[in-house]
DNA sequence: TCGACACATCAAGTCGGCTTGATGTCGGAG
DNA sequence: CTCCGACATCAAGCCGACTTGATGTGTCGA
């Protein structure tokens, strides 16, 4: 029997991780950390809509450029919970993203440049080199465990 | 009892650490997946040449722009590991390093700009769309556990 | 109606990248 | 000579991002 409302498109969890192209353990994954929503049947199974699709391919890209999923998580919440985004909604989260890829794009250029120099130049002092501790526009809040206190 | 080889200047952990902004167990950690060296003094402790600053400073711009230990290992490979890198070695690297780099930040301005059109168009079929799998020429073979084979 | 298969729900495992803790040694200022 | 702090060497722990496995339930075509 096909839904009842009429406009919205529910897919099933396999379809999803197919068309996605991630795994459907993924997909619970999501889920449970807050990235993504699925409302159940009668007979309990996840069912998703159509801009999942487009939500799961913002969070992989995020992730390629090296944002964790909480940082994700924060900028999707910038999106409706209660109704499926619109079109203006993903522009503007699009808009955000446009403007922080920038600035990383940038970063990575100054860091490109600086580098080839510090190695040019022969600077070895770290601390004072612009190339050993650039801003962090993006966030990124380093991989792994717990950060050490620098000199606190 | 300074060193008795003229020209090379041996530093401590502690030196290491503090000017290199990481802490004594990431030095450790690094020499055990072989990112670094060092030598033994007769009382065990260890010495590093200055270069090693460089080194790692080299190692955390490229986590930073989301390449992985092994990765970056395999990048270091390149350099002489009997002698003290020369500045015609790091040159070397520095030069291979731009041309990565440079070719990531091209893909994060086509993930960018591909983003915001396939925004625009409505398009939905991420299987097709370029946004979703874009190439990985700097060879980041994503976070956390391994990957599933997709459609094996 | 039956059987295969997709799905649900945990808990536990894994891998990378470190940190923490316990325990023992070295070395230089006082 | 003594003592503190920096160092060495493990093993174990931890966080993020998932995956794997075990076990049970829904669904749908033959």
């Amino acid at each position: 029997m096909p839904q009842l409302e009429p406009g919205v498109i529910w897919l099933k969890p396999g379809q999803i991780a197919e068309r996605a192209g991630v795994a459907v353990s993924t997909l619970h994954y999501y889920e449970s950390v807050g990235l993504i929503r699925s409302r159940r049947t009668s007979g309990n199974r996840r069912e998703y809509t159509r801009d999942t699709l487009r939500l799961i391919a913002f969070i992989r890209a995020a992730q390629r450029v090296g944002v964790s999923l909480e940082k994700i998580r924060e900028a999707l919440d910038q999106l409706p919970r209660e109704r499926v985004p619109t079109k203006r909604d993903w522009a503007r989260l699009a808009r955000q993203w446009h403007d922080d890829l920038t600035t990383r794009i940038e970063e990575l250029t100054a860091l490109r440049d600086r580098f080839s120099d510090c190695i040019g130049c022969g600077c070895l002092s770290l601390r004072s080199c612009p190339y050993s501790n650039p801003e962090d526009v993006l966030g990124r809040e380093g991989t792994g465990a717990r950060r050490l206190p620098r000199r606190p």
